[in-house]
DNA sequence: ATGGTTGCAAAGGCTTTGCAAACAT
DNA sequence: ATGTTTGCAAAGCCTTTGCAACCAT
């Protein structure tokens, strides 16, 4: 995929509706497209402050919906406060496996599991559209620390 | 599963962190158990004020963590902005099935889908905790109806 | 030219917190 | 009696919005 692919999609989805590809907009999808990690409206103010791209907060979470109707991000876990997105165009589907102590998050992709979640829609008569697993827990470096701190 | 089993949970929980069973704790964690839905702080808050028991939203605020923690509710699909909670003791783990049309949600569980959450998280070298499933749609009542819309 | 878009700052909505009074043990 | 808990109202935080200036076509 290269960053044409994700564009063509911003630009289509703009025009169907009677918006814009402004410089704003540009820059948002860019900060978007260029992490591989999980944002949210902040985080995004702040790269772009970086880049030198001044694009005011209330653009970006003007913005952000739109990025999320035409199918290129996503609203992510939502365990913390705050509204985190992450991209999935090009992304094959995957589930977030957080470890409860140090917070770190694992994302992998599993085709049984993919499978099988499109028979549990199709089963209950639903059309599927999109489906986000967090599955929570230690990771194995915790586990140790905490056996590591038992026995102190 | 009757009513003085999450009520024991709650109470241990509460006496191994040197807290008390209060009056408004009590009301609250009745409120959680005498619903079969999700619900959030101000719909606790309604649900007690109709029943007479005055607790504050401070209050509810200052529990649902504690009922969290103790392992008796978890907070739920986070597509809205509010913060949703729902029991889950004596409950299976179980999946949700949002239609993204008519909001309406299904919950259900499945064993399959059960023992693959455990091995992916097994293979991770993660000691699993909790997971949590949500599967975005069109349910099939809304997929008439667009259908519907179309022909006319 | 014109209708969408932006930034600013103010408003909004949910959640958290300081504090004095009330409470549970 | 003593440390905890409560309610209130104020503060906090993230997000949304009104509006005049600005921009893309």
């Amino acid at each position: 995929m290269n960053s044409m692919d994700y564009r063509k999609v911003f630009v289509r989805y703009l025009q169907s509706h009677d918006l814009k590809l402004t410089r704003s907009r540009e820059a948002i999808l860019d900060a978007v497209f260029a992490t591989h990690s999980h944002f949210d409206a902040e985080q995004l103010y702040l790269w772009m402050r970086e880049d030198k791209k001044n694009v005011s907060r209330a653009t970006i979470y003007r913005t952000l919906p739109y990025l999320v109707h035409s199918g290129l991000i996503r609203k992510s876990l939502c365990d913390e406060h705050r509204e985190e997105y992450e991209h999935i165009y090009g992304h094959p589907n995957h589930f977030h496996l957080q470890c409860s102590s140090c917070g770190r998050i694992i994302e992998q992709s599993d085709e049984e599991l993919e499978k099988l979640i499109k028979r549990l829609a199709k089963n209950n008569g639903f059309s599927l559209q999109d489906y986000s697993i967090g599955i929570k827990g230690r990771c194995s470096l915790c586990q140790i620390e905490k056996t590591d701190k038992d026995k102190s």
